[in-house]
DNA sequence: CTTTACGTTCAAAACGTTTTGAACGCAGGG
DNA sequence: CCCTGCGTTCAAAACGTTTTGAACGTAAAG
């Protein structure tokens, strides 16, 4: 294999491990799920644990991982006993599907209980000292602010995660503040 | 204190500390910066270290983190020789900061490892076999549609760190894609 | 029925990160 | 000058997470 297609499968693949550790990924499930997008064929995991040189329980392991977060999919090779495995190579719909469930639960539970705050603030309003209510107040102030932030981060959350399937990337680039 | 207060601020600074950890920051500067946020007055590090239950020199390191994402800003008491700290409050400004540091840049890094991925497979196309071509070929779509990712991300970044002071969270809840 | 080829599991080990706490440095006060 | 009070530093410890590898389960092939 010419050195060139080692090189750039090399850095692609460490570019997407990193990527992952970013985002709150384990390392080793972006590798594989690099190792995958740039094979047309699937592979086996034991192919996969070869490739980059790590365990074959660390690969079981870690593609359930990808299976789970819609990042991989297993492929049935006729004739063939062994497990093969894809990347899910629709970026859009990958990313859809980790905001979808992630980061929207976060950002759900946050609002919950900046909600509850509230609510438990103005509830004991009344059997508060003078000190105590001014207090309170400037909790409210605080808490109003972070349940803007919540509130604008679900929005766009929303927006990308509510997209159709239709929506490229070259149609989410107009994304314009009004 | 009212138990009532007390709940609030500490499921406030528990918030604060699971998403800091969320983010990619350790959960002690999450806390501290809770912790921070819902004092009208400026703490010191003794007090911090106290409120937190956790040691001087944790407090000494996290602090200085917060410091350098602009989350957290000293001020001076007259007549104290202490340190004392703030929080910034305004989230907009903390966001702006963390996303223009640390995310653009690890999105331009993949732009340019992507960019001389293409440029190095278009130079060796020549020398390659014809099978050798059929994989490269295949590499440049994937890659294509990686830089479109990172691109989207890039212009999403530009246009909320770009973004006015003056913009405030109602007004970007106005997205749209277009 | 036995062998073989595979995937999964999980306890132990490896690893990276964060915290601790003692040692240190520094400045101001006496 | 020497305390004292404070913040910082960093090596060691604690901690959480990930990987390993051997043991196990399972199903197909012989």
């Amino acid at each position: 294999m010419h050195e060139s297609l080692d090189a750039v499968n090399e850095s692609t693949v460490a570019g997407l491990g990193r990527l992952a550790r970013f985002v709150g990924f384990s390392e080793v499930m972006g590798r594989l799920y690099g190792t995958l997008l740039l094979n047309p064929e699937p592979l086996s995991l034991d192919e996969l644990a070869t490739n980059l040189e790590i365990s074959k329980g660390s690969v079981s392991m870690n593609m359930r991982s990808l299976e789970r977060w819609g990042m991989a999919k297993e492929v049935w090779v006729r004739g063939e006993r062994k497990k093969y495995y894809m990347a899910e190579a629709d970026l859009w719909k990958v990313i859809r599907n980790v905001l979808g469930s992630r980061e929207q639960r976060e950002v759900q539970v946050a609002l919950r209980v900046l909600g509850d705050s509230v609510t438990k603030l103005k509830a004991a309003e009344m059997q508060l000292e003078p000190e105590e209510q001014e207090l309170a107040r400037y909790y409210l102030e605080r808490i109003a602010e972070l349940q803007s932030f919540f509130q604008f981060a679900q929005m766009a959350l929303e927006t990308v995660v509510g997209s159709q399937e239709a929506l490229d990337f070259e149609a989410v680039t107009k994304i314009e503040i009004g």
